[in-house]
RNA sequence: GGCGGCAUAGCCAAGUGGUAAGGCAGUGGAUUGCAAAUCCACCAUCCCCGGUUCAAAUCCGGGUGCCGCCUCCA
């Protein structure tokens, strides 16, 4: 089966095919640095990571751009035209510039720790100003935005299809508009470009005026025809991103290149948290930090997001992530299984039993992820493997492909299975055999003394019947 | 008020016309010096009502509930 995705702007699933082939260039919504990025925020970049990661696997080369967004974004349309990070700011008594310089840190460590591979380029809005303002002078050459004072809209009358994306269409905007209309606007949806506030630190020169900023869209656009082009493959966000964020860039970005943005929107459902929308109040605004506090590490967070579709609403609890990290363990279990088949024990009597097994297995994750990143799907294929190999199904060559595929494709794109060989040091090693000595002379209250110590050490032992099987406890 | 999504076992979650993947947890039994792991068995008719069809979790209509966007949010 064909690469497919569902595409937010034609509603339907839709055979990928890259406009340069072998090479895709993807951007994703990235972070506004003014705190600290929660789990809700990292289902959708791990989506990106995970997007980009499969991509790799089908033999692309992926131009992955992340933008920063560290000046600009608006808290609302309103005459103070306040944004994000200068609003935290005064919060907090700080400077903006160490704000967002302090939270992109923290953003870049949190983003590794989950296990995402760094994406080509980080693009920071700050970095881009003079970008921004070519698409902003071009679309007011061009007629699409106009001034307002020190101020630049974009009209959205003169783009048609703004509405496309998110199913809104102009006229129900206004009419439904919760937007305070501002006289100055020619059309209550219209958009800020360009904003203009003698207060704001953050502020730049332009022929508009000497106190400007940009607008929230603008950034995108401009990042993401420096670093990728006038068109690119995919473009990802939050749902929420959708509107207006989505519908936005695309009209600026279309009015001025006067061609098609981007081929595919894909867009990550929110994550819940207790079954309900993540809030402050509740206190369930969790953070990678948090997690640790918890006893857990950043993978189990990671597998936990990726046992649900990024199209379907996904419910985090500390109870699902406990169970996740039981399920995750199974799959690190699979690759122990695998190593020790591939090396002849548990494995079955002939080296080329189980082949067919393995075969289907590969093909159903592939068949899965292939189906618009079926993760949950890609997974279970894993799991249907490991009940292959505990029934000693493998025989040591198919156990050897398997093992490959986890370690080359399987994890290349989960990128949370330990799949690394694991040794011990001597010191181990040697009480694992004391503690076999100990048992065949049945002392066996110090042969479940080592073990207690070994466990407390996180080193697991199981009796089998074909000898002692030690696993890491995570 | 406008637009969209979701509703599958105790929990998580696949499945879009042919009699419900997978995981976690649980119960009973086996195995074990004990434990762990493993094995066997048990554990859902898919929110409700109506319709289409030989056949629906899957299509249509009507409810109910939850979530999201339209204002900052991934």
């Amino acid at each position: 089966m064909a690469l497919a995705f569902y595409n937010t702007l034609t509603g339907k699933k839709e055979t990928f095919e890259s406009l340069e082939p072998r090479v895709v260039r993807m951007y994703n919504c990235g972070p506004t640095v003014y705190n600290r990025a929660h789990i809700g925020n990292f289902r959708a970049y791990l989506f990106a990571d995970t997007l980009r990661r499969w991509l790799e696997c089908s033999g692309f080369e992926v131009r992955q751009v992340m933008n920063i967004t560290d000046v600009g974004h608006l808290l609302d349309d309103a005459d103070d035209g306040e944004d994000k990070i200068e609003a935290q700011a005064k919060r907090e008594k700080r400077d903006p510039w160490e704000i967002s310089r302090g939270h992109t840190e923290t953003f870049m460590k949190d983003l590794a720790a989950l296990g995402c591979e760094p994406a080509f380029v980080y693009p920071k809005a700050s970095e881009h100003i003079p970008e921004m303002l070519e698409m902003i002078d071009g679309l007011v050459a061009k007629g699409f935005a106009y001034q307002v004072g020190e101020d630049v809209y974009f009209e959205v009358k003169k783009f048609p299809r703004y509405g496309r994306l998110s199913g809104n269409t102009v006229d129900s905007l206004a009419a439904g508009s919760r937007i305070e209309v501002r006289e100055e606007k020619r059309h209550p949806a219209d958009f800020a470009l360009w904003k203009s506030d003698a207060h704001h630190i953050m502020k730049w020169e332009s022929r508009y005026g000497q106190h400007g900023f940009p607008g929230w869209h603008i950034e995108c656009s401009a990042m993401a025809r420096k670093h990728l082009g006038d068109k690119i493959d995919i473009h990802t966000g939050g749902e929420d991103n959708i509107f207006p964020h989505h519908e936005s860039e695309i009209a600026q970005s279309e009015c001025f290149t006067g061609q098609p943005f981007a081929t595919f929107w894909m867009h990550t459902k929110f994550l819940q948290v207790d079954g309900g929308k993540m809030s402050k109040s509740l206190g369930n605004v969790y953070s990678i930090d948090d997690i640790r506090a918890k006893g857990f590490e950043p993978r189990h967070l990671r597998f936990c997001l990726l046992r649900g579709h990024y199209r379907q609403p996904l419910n985090f609890t500390w109870p699902i992530l406990a169970e996740s990290k039981a399920a995750l363990e199974n799959l690190d279990d699979l690759a122990a299984r695998l190593r020790r088949a591939q090396g002849g024990q548990g494995a079955a009597a002939s080296a080329d039993d189980g082949l067919e097994e393995v075969a289907d297995a590969m093909d159903e994750f592939r068949a899965a992820m292939d189906d618009d990143l079926n993760t949950p799907r890609a997974i279970a294929a894993l799991m249907k493997l490991r009940t292959h190999a505990i029934e000693e199904r493998l025989g040591s060559m198919a156990a050897a492909q398997g093992l490959k595929f986890l370690e080359n494709t399987a994890n290349k794109v989960l990128g949370c299975i330990r799949v690394a060989e694991e040794t011990l040091d001597d010191e181990i090693e040697s009480a694992i055999a004391a503690r076999q000595d100990a048992r065949k002379r049945r002392d066996f209250k110090e042969s479940d003394r080592i073990r207690d110590e070994l466990l407390a050490q996180g080193i697991v032992l199981e009796d089998t019947p074909k000898g002692v099987i030690w696993k890491r406890k995570s």
